[in-house]
DNA sequence: GCGACAG
DNA sequence: ATCTTGTCGC
């Protein structure tokens, strides 16, 4: 089975209520966010699956691939990946980025064969104008741990971390720390990570420290990133 | 009112 | 996210 070629349709897996407008969404969004889980500690780190997804587009064609990478956390070796495939339903919209992304994210984690431990996401989880970013709103819809880790501030605030990986400083908003800037390579630019569901700010910190020991981004951002680009290629390709 | 703004 | 060549470095 390569994950490339043997694609799911986005269909099924999206919620019957999922929303196709801002004014739509903001309410959505509140309904789940009432149910986010903040006082778990997650899986520990170094042990077990963790799952990492990411999603590209072509706004042109209107086609939208997901994918869903598995890695066993203590050797960072591909377990398990699928993709997904389907058509653009929201726009990108500042804050309602779930909206845009998630419908194929389940799609695609929906196909797997075995359930991670923790799912890592692009983008923000509790780091968000709302309180209620990307990571979030999967971990609530599928009841997995998640956590979010971000490649830029977004509209937040950061002391610059030590230069050497493993160095941390506060992610705010305003006096609030809703995330934390991390060094995961030495003298290169942090990554900002925040909690999603069912993970505690410390233990998502660690995690994304284990999964990043060569590069910047962890290697399950990595792995997605690059599995999504090439499936979309391929769909793209002969059409 | 205007700009900024994860991916 | 995506548009895009070569280039410097390990």
């Amino acid at each position: 089975m390569d994950p490339v070629t043997d694609t799911v349709p986005v269909t099924a897996a999206v919620p019957a209520d999922w929303p196709t407008n801002e004014a739509r969404a903001r309410a959505v969004q509140d309904e789940l966010r009432a149910r986010v889980v903040l006082d778990e500690d997650g899986p520990p780190p170094g042990r077990g699956l963790v799952a990492g997804v990411d999603v590209a587009y072509d706004d042109e064609r209107d086609v939208v691939v997901a994918a869903a990478v598995v890695l066993d956390a203590a050797t960072l070796e591909v377990t398990e990946q699928t993709t997904a495939v389907g058509r653009i339903s929201f726009p990108y919209v500042p804050g309602l980025l779930a909206f845009r992304e998630l419908p194929a994210v389940l799609a695609a984690l929906e196909a797997l064969a075995t359930p991670p431990a923790l799912v890592v996401c692009d983008g923000y989880g509790l780091a968000h104008p709302r309180r209620f970013g990307l990571a979030a709103h999967l971990g609530v819809l599928t009841g997995l741990p998640t956590l979010g880790v971000a490649k830029n501030p977004f509209t937040f605030s950061y002391e610059e971390p030590g230069a050497v990986r493993g160095s941390v400083a506060a992610l705010v908003d305003g006096s609030e720390e809703v995330g934390r800037a991390v060094r995961t390579q030495d003298r290169t630019k942090p990554v900002f990570v925040s909690v999603g569901h069912r993970v505690s700010l410390d233990n998502a910190c660690a995690h994304t420290l284990e999964l990043s020991p060569r590069y910047r981004l962890p290697e399950t951002t990595r792995r997605a990133d690059a599995l999504c680009r090439r499936a979309l290629a391929q769909v793209l390709a002969p059409g």
